[in-house]
DNA sequence: GTGAAAGCGCTAACAC
DNA sequence: GTGTTAGCGCTTTCAC
């Protein structure tokens, strides 16, 4: 690697002040022909590249913001991830973007946090991660935070319809004759995952079909977590007819375990999952499953962000606990394959 | 949000000088039991963080790798990505990840290198990315660099055995009896992916098959171009009894196209894949491809990153141009059912 | 337009 | 052990 010049050495060969040079640099004030080319010759002759470690430090700005996110290797937040990403890195924001990849582990969030604050990162969008309160508030006073489907205190967020959702994914199974459909699902305090049970649970109401403990599955979120707890499931003695999955990766894990139990989708028993990502409309059944706007609610959240980072840098001290917005972007049952109709 | 303190502040309040409190915060020297719990009381009660920007500047380290990958969203990828993360991110390094993005896009590889050297990112992990040998040097100069799986002029590599890998998997289509094989891919000029075609060339050759031109079918890399590449080559009159596919989603992509037109797999028409991503497995049939070893290959590159990070802050500005280290790792071939033995 | 100079908030000698 | 001080490489007044 070779020594990295500064913009004094710039400044020395172009034979003009380093402000001036600066001034060429970041287009921030208006600066003559003349030497403006003889400040871009040099900087071309050092092959110099200004050091952003010392302008952030300078302005106050470190031009980077964070995604916290559980599991980039699920095709659905890969999805928001890039969304994200397009807005992000567009032409006209400088920003760059660390990842926070938590792999659902409370010590990864919380020192990924400490980085972020740190880091004087300006922004941070939170995907699906119920952050404590406490962790909240101290980013909230540190930076500016906008969360996708999660709820967290005094956070702008970007939502989906869940509850909606899973209703009325029930309610097609009901419609299809189902009355005994069991939940799979785990207990995780997200917000998004609490919303798609209640979804569930309050279809079942509306249909007075009893709600059985032995029917709520709590099932992890590894593939292997649901593999043995499907197989389980299905040597018990009551077997319902239909099954609703969390998500599609759920759904999926279940497919891969009753294929290998022969137990068969739909004609033995019916599957909803969540999410339509890439591959429910690759396995055999197809998965019927609810559609979200991944890609969509990525970009929404990161231009909420961009907005908000420029209005709190206006704004900075001044005590201004706006109501939170909440922006809700509708979803769609996707009819496939893994539902029978049974009477 | 709140103003933010500084290490003054700390030393004020706290009644100690300001490289008390750096040592305290930095562990960076001995400092007496006393002064020490003064200073962790003060940062609490001031809900103090250091500030990376300023602190990264002084010691000229920016604590950040970048990781440049095509699409993030290719479980693939995915894959690599959180092996590099679980090293990178892992308890006693502290540094954090600027992941770049790049759609296959050559302006947004070179805007996110431009960041890359700006921010002072101490290592870069290129992977699958086959930048222009300009670009590469200029990295070189800059930073630390190793790819993954793409051939650079003068880089560490972490790569497979891409070439024995397919030809492996044109010989077994051979041995099942198929002498008319096509190959789906793309002219990326990606290291890789032309070993693979290698490889496939190669097997034909050593078994006296002719290689024709039209067996070989760019067919582009999004789900879109791949579908209409395989729609329409099923109408040509010169029909192979099997298809090796670049990769998984290719494969895939293909596998939906034949799905819409009525071809079966493997019955009218065999097909093998590559990289063994999670839906490979699920897909009906279970497609034949080949394993590579995607989270140890990020695993990898991150361990032989830090390593070059330490060792170049030692030996900057020295002279010294190593043989490029290449670490090859094995693949394997995945036999399910999407291969039919014909005669 | 342009340059001089005072920071930005730290780290790392250096002296004690 | 501890404090003083000189940078790190920029941005941003301020004066001309």
């Amino acid at each position: 690697m070779n020594k990295q010049y500064t913009m004094e050495d710039v400044a020395k060969i172009s034979g003009v002040s380093l402000s001036t040079v600066s001034r060429v640099l970041t287009n921030s004030a208006k600066v003559s022909k003349t030497k403006k080319s003889l400040v871009l010759k040099a900087v071309k002759e050092l092959d110099y590249n200004i050091n952003s470690l010392a302008s952030n430090l300078a302005s106050n700005k470190s031009k980077e913001i964070a995604v916290i996110i559980p599991d980039i290797t699920n095709p659905f937040f890969a999805e928001v991830f890039k969304g994200i990403d397009d807005i992000i890195s567009a032409d006209n924001n400088h920003y760059s973007i660390m990842l926070c990849n938590t792999n659902f582990s409370r010590s990864k969030e919380k020192k990924y946090i400490e980085h972020i604050i740190k880091k004087r990162v300006e922004g941070v969008i939170v995907v699906s991660t119920d952050l404590s309160e406490e962790l909240v508030n101290n980013i909230k006073r540190k930076t500016s935070i906008i969360s996708i489907e999660t709820f967290l205190k005094g956070v702008d967020m970007v939502d989906i319809t869940n509850e909606l959702a899973m209703f009325e994914a029930t309610e097609y199974l009901i419609s299809n004759g189902h009355k005994k459909i069991a939940f799979f699902g785990w207990q995780s305090g997200v917000h998004s995952l609490n919303q798609r049970m209640e979804g569930y649970k309050n279809a079942l109401e509306k249909h007075n079909i009893p709600l059985k403990d032995n029917y709520l599955v709590n099932c992890g979120f590894t593939q292997a977590e649901v593999y043995i707890a499907a197989v389980n499931f299905m040597e018990s003695k009551d077997i319902p007819t239909a099954i609703i999955a969390i998500n599609d990766n759920t759904a999926i894990s279940i497919m891969v375990a009753f294929e290998k139990i022969g137990v068969k989708i739909p004609e033995d028993i019916s599957l909803i999952g969540f999410d339509n990502i890439v591959i429910s409309r690759i396995v055999s059944p197809k998965l019927t499953t609810v559609a979200q706007p991944s890609y969509y609610m990525g970009e929404t959240a990161a231009e909420l962000l961009i907005n908000k980072i420029n209005k709190n840098r206006n704004q900075r001290d001044k005590e201004t606990e706006e109501i939170p917005k909440r922006i809700i972007l509708p979803t769609k049952l996707i009819i496939r394959g893994s539902v029978k109709k049974i009477f």
